[in-house]
DNA sequence: ATGAAAGCGCTAACAT
DNA sequence: ATGTTAGCGCTTTCAT
């Protein structure tokens, strides 16, 4: 692998001048800058990063943390955080965590071994270790898709777009809705509240049996969930507000099975708006979460305080849209 | 952040009977060991990952080089290559590439800086230097879903894949069968290559209009491909061969738009079985690649070739299953 | 404008 | 069994 001494003693020049000019220092002669420059082109060196990284204390990259067995949602958030970290110029090391203390644990230990610039959590942790070792090495951070007192966050108002969701539904007519919630997720608890703050304003009591909690945010929980809400009450609801678009399709699924129509029977509202929800049959209505400027936010919130160490960031609170396609209806 | 020397000095040792500790070497006095031990996970100590790499000449690190507008075939794939190689002791670095010189330039030059053990290619790189560049270097590498003289590949029999799921068509009675094809990637020559062969077999004229090939890999696009293919020839057809899941999925949406009902109407088959096709209305007739054995085959692959740098591994050519679900029935 | 030298944190070869 | 030393490739004072 070609060096910078290699690059130096070609040039008949210091290694001190190549690195001046690799990292496009002044006070380097313009002609032997451009001979460095076309050597350097000539033997296609790149700079070694551990080396440099090494010596500057710094990694140049972030890190993501991410669940392992993240959703349609968080895979499209990430792709568009990496992308605009990357024009920032950070590299991106991503770590899937499971959601127990030894994945926990081990992924705070590759963080510490990285020597990352900041860090971007898409994923609740739960152990608050992890959040005191960010905030002791001071280690710039944020949290997106959810807050936490103490790391800038960006996310929308989860409470208040479920409460517009089921807004929705109770304008349709709808006065039997039931819920199908991710569990263990603090959103999850929002989206309840909202839920319920809705039935509330159209004078429904809070009744937790119409709410399934199940483990995952996926399809096939969706599916669980909605079996377990037919075996609660059989068929007492005319419409599922449900946690996450994936979830919403594996309730339109089991409800199909059952022989109940969507949306002439039973109306369904996910949230998120994934890319397939515009093409499954039904199209999807759902909440909107504004996927690009939510990542766009994150990573510039995070560049942010990674340049500026002491700068305090103010959370994002982004506006969520209601996207009505075919899965709602008016109550039969 | 502590070090192997503040360690050292805090028992009165040398760093380097701390580092024969680390790293499990053999000649230390069992007693200081455990000291040396208890004091790591006192002062929670992680190893410096940049000195480590600096100095070992290697990263333990894998880049998986991956289209940046990953389809959720892909997305399952290296989610669980991550998850072998983690066990065999590797971090994942993930270089998402567009299918664009520069970005594939770009690409090369990270890969070059990381010091990478290895490489794996989930996506077929147009430019020929990327190869040269792995095989120059002698740097282990391994392709999966797709194949490449000179490097060792993970991969279904593509052809004859899709020869079966044309078969599985034409037994239903089908004859007039239409194809959405991913244009650029080599696997949809080789589907399309089975596909004829299939149509062939029954004795059907090959028919380039019949099939159409269109960008990307998504359902956006297989809504593309299936308008252009009712422009083209109307409802000339009966059935639709898609070359992966996602793109069946637009290809029935567009279908249903136009009144069309699948199966009843047009049977479909998809490719890669993707998980919400087993979810989805009408839950998708698909080829199913086998996505776990994929995923470890090619982890152990590359593990193998890292740590037995000379050893020559063979390609792997894994048993695809066609799955008969919803979306396909005898012609009406 | 340029070079010499020190040092980032670690491992490995060589002593002892 | 343990310490000493050199050096990985780079950036950054400090001289000049």
């Amino acid at each position: 692998m070609v060096s910078i001494k290699d690059i130096a003693k070609q040039v008949g020049m210091s290694p001190s001048t190549v690195s001046r000019v690799i990292n496009g220092k002044k006070y380097v002669n313009p002609e032997k800058r451009a001979e460095i420059l076309r050597l350097i082109k000539e033997t296609g060196y790149v700079p070694n990063k551990a080396a440099r990284s090494m010596v500057m204390q710094r990694s140049f990259s972030v890190g993501i943390v991410i669940p392992d067995t993240f959703n349609m949602f968080q895979r499209q958030l990430f792709s568009i955080i990496e992308r605009h970290l990357e024009s920032f110029g950070y590299h991106t090391l991503f770590f899937f965590v499971k959601s127990d203390e030894a994945s926990e644990e081990e992924c705070l230990r590759r963080m510490k071994s990285e020597q990352l610039d900041g860090v971007i959590l898409i994923q609740e942790i739960k152990n608050p270790r992890f959040y005191s070792y960010l905030l002791d090495m001071g280690l710039p951070s944020v949290c997106t898709t959810f807050a936490y007192d103490r790391i800038p966050s960006v996310h929308v108002d989860e409470e208040q777009a479920a409460f517009d969701g089921v807004m929705h539904l109770l304008n349709l007519g709808h006065r039997e809705i039931n819920m199908v919630n991710g569990a263990g997720v603090n959103f999850g608890l929002q989206r309840a509240e909202g839920y319920f703050k809705a039935l509330a304003s159209a004078g429904l009591p809070r009744d937790e049996s119409r709410i399934v909690y199940v483990r995952s945010l996926t399809a096939e929980s969706g599916m669980y969930g909605m079996r377990e809400l037919l075996l609660r009450g059989g068929r007492n609801f005319s419409a599922v507000f449900a946690a996450t678009d994936e979830l919403a399709m594996g309730t339109i699924r089991v409800l199909r099975d059952e022989g109940i129509r969507v949306p002439e029977d039973v109306s369904v509202v996910g949230f998120d708006d994934i890319e397939i929800s515009n093409y499954s049959i039904p199209r999807l209505t759902t909440i909107r979460q504004p996927l690009l400027e939510m990542g766009e936010r994150t990573a510039l919130m995070l560049h942010r305080s990674i340049v500026n160490r002491d700068a305090v960031e103010s959370d994002a609170v982004l506006p969520y849209r209601l996207i009505i396609r075919e899965s709602t209806a008016r109550v039969g």
